[in-house]
DNA sequence: CGTCGAATACCACGTTCGTGCGATTGTGGC
DNA sequence: GCCACAATCGCACGAACGTGGTATTCGACG
């Protein structure tokens, strides 16, 4: 009835021996996933790493001894690529949480988790999905929200946009002049309203605003 | 026994009647929650806005007629700056669970989710969670990867970064000298080689650069 | 009707930049 | 001991920039 191939192979890195103990025994018991290997540090598990087979979750854990989570969640995605890594960790603070996820990690949740909510995480991340502890989903959101700087208004006319545009990407005057078919001195004049109503100086002062307060 | 302090109160802005027909029933049916006020416009509740109460959550589409569902978030949060909004669309692209998302709605869900997965993340939402559909919480994943590029080693030495966060800060080639202790002559050297190695060949190009691939 | 902002256009001046050369010194590796 | 490289310093020149002006046109708004 169960075939091997279609067993999810899960990859362990946990350094409490009784916790790693704990999921290992958790993903054995469980219908069509397996686990055979477990380690207790990044090191290990990338020393090992030629004679396993690419799994296809690894839970990983944070606070590790040697190498974090965080830098290992780099390494792994590098020599498995199609592999998803699932955070699990005590560590909630939003500089662990986004490190994390941006260094691609496919979930994250935390050591309270029940054991079925792990089961479920495994099999969401296969479908496509990105489970996060409630928590966690907050702070997500959270960062977004102050990504965010709500524009402030300069006062800028639909033409000056349009040259500043143009100044960000690189052209000199003469060639945003013949871009839109104005004189140089338009464009002169217009850059220079910009500078003022940007309190700038100079291009790159204004490209920095731009990027900055993510004008336009 | 049931407490009116203790209901929730939930505001619907959805302008599929039908839909919003359900929405209400479904609402109105559930234990604890009320809804007294839906609209099919923000314009609509907007205007309704002094003679209602503050709603706990308010379920929004995106996809209105008139000002959108994204605009509207801004718009509620500002009158109501404790109210959670909860995101009810069909539409699940980039752009608009970003925007969405970065002016502070508290969670994001498809059209196709089942009413008991609407009911529960109202509950989730006020427990401080962000109940997303599952697809979405992928995306908001893939695009914190996006934000952390993995920095393209430009081969810049540490004298030459130095500079470079100077020259993006907007000082001029003197400046940047008399700053360093160098010589103007120095500073237009390693400024040439900054160029070079990041592949631009004007000051604003290498201050896009910066940016857009988050160097330094 | 007047006036105000936006867009257009022009000029001149000094400053800063970008780039072509070349050069010396010190440090670390093989 | 030699080579590579980083860091330092130097010069000259044309191109581009920043800034101070002034001026015309045209639509909007009161």
């Amino acid at each position: 009835m169960k075939k091997n191939t279609v067993m999810i192979n899960v990859l362990i890195i946990e350094d409490n021996i009784s916790y790693q103990r704990t999921l290992y025994g958790l993903i054995n018991r469980t219908e069509g996933m397996k686990c055979t290997n477990a380690f207790t540090s990044c090191e290990d598990a990338l020393n090992s790493v030629s004679e396993i087979e690419a799994p296809e979750i690894i839970l990983m854990d944070i606070g590790l001894p040697g190498m974090s989570g965080i830098k290992g969640i780099d390494k792994f995605k590098t020599i498995f690529p199609s592999t998803h890594i699932l955070i699990l960790t005590v560590y909630d603070d939003n500089d662990n949480v986004f490190e994390a996820l941006c260094n691609g990690a496919s979930g994250y949740l935390l050591k309270d988790s029940p054991p079925e909510k792990i089961i479920d995480s495994i099999k969401e991340v296969l479908a496509g999905g990105a489970p996060m502890n409630m928590k966690i989903a907050h702070k997500v959101l959270e960062m977004f929200s102050r990504f965010k700087t709500k524009k402030t208004d300069y006062g800028l006319t639909d033409r000056e946009k349009e040259i500043l545009q143009l100044l960000i990407s690189g052209l000199t005057k003469q060639q945003i002049a013949d871009k839109l078919f104005l004189s140089f001195h338009t464009v002169n004049t217009h850059i220079k309203n910009i500078y003022h109503k940007l309190h700038v100086n100079t291009r790159s002062g204004a490209v920095s605003k731009v990027y900055k307060e993510n004008l336009l």
